[in-house]
DNA sequence: TTGTCAATTCGTCAATTGACGATATGTGGG
DNA sequence: CCCACATATCGTCAATTGACGAATTGACAA
């Protein structure tokens, strides 16, 4: 646990794309395509940064059938994994763009994987025009 | 206290360079010219980490004649920073890099700022060859 | 085995970062 | 005011990063 395991973890936490990762993720565990529907970036660029998270022992995954599933790793080897998803719980929640990603990622689970890799990766426009008062 | 805000004190503190900054000045306020002069860095280059650190929060800036003393600044307004130095007292301790830096910390304060500034931001070889036994 | 489909890996490109030396700022002394 | 000196800012360059589409891997079904 020296420089190198610390850099990796702050590394990988200190992305703005990543952060937003590991707060979907906060809702539980989530698919590779659900993820990429959340945050309408390419495919490879979030596996990219699934690749790194894992790497610093912030997620896990998990492989049922043809989808991966990944969720956060709360019972890191990285203590600093550990205090860092810890930190992250009761931070950023009222954010803008993390909120948006919450709504997002409550349709993707809504619907699940399946439907979403049938949309290849896309979420419907829009879940319901939020009710009137 | 957004996503921007938090991507400054992560950003800042995920650089090994400035973490070395950060856990030399756990020992007390220090001297711009005795930071460079333990980094063995180039004198703009440690500006520029200062000040990158400073604008996360993470330090604050006292000026006494012609030096410029940088601290830990614990009161911080950013939540994020303060919950970073706490966490980061705890850590890295006993990584190699810190604990050497830690020495040199030990030497530029027994020396002093004016010491150093004259020996052109550099510090004496060895400080003593550690006592036998 | 062959085809399909989810996910990863690879190659490329533009943007960012960290290093440096040179120049600018600002403070104190003469 | 002018010089000396500590620090900050600027300009440049090489290395890293994050984005993408294309090609590869690996699981399942036929």
């Amino acid at each position: 646990m020296d420089l190198r395991d610390y850099e990796s973890v702050f590394k990988a936490a200190a992305d703005p794309t990543r952060v937003r990762i590991l707060k979907i993720l906060e809702g539980g565990e989530m698919c590779v395509c659900q993820v990429i529907a959340i945050l309408s970036l390419g495919q490879s660029t979030v596996s990219k940064h699934l690749f790194l998270l894992r790497a610093a022992g912030l997620i896990r995954d998990r492989r049922d059938r043809k989808w991966v599933h990944y969720s956060l790793d709360r019972g890191s080897d990285s203590p600093y994994a550990v205090r860092m998803l810890r930190n992250l719980r009761a931070w950023l929640n009222d954010d803008p763009v993390i909120a948006k990603d919450r709504e997002r990622a409550t349709t993707a689970r809504a619907i699940g994987p399946m439907a979403i890799c049938e949309r290849k990766m896309t979420l419907p426009a829009r879940r319901r025009p939020a009710a009137k008062r």
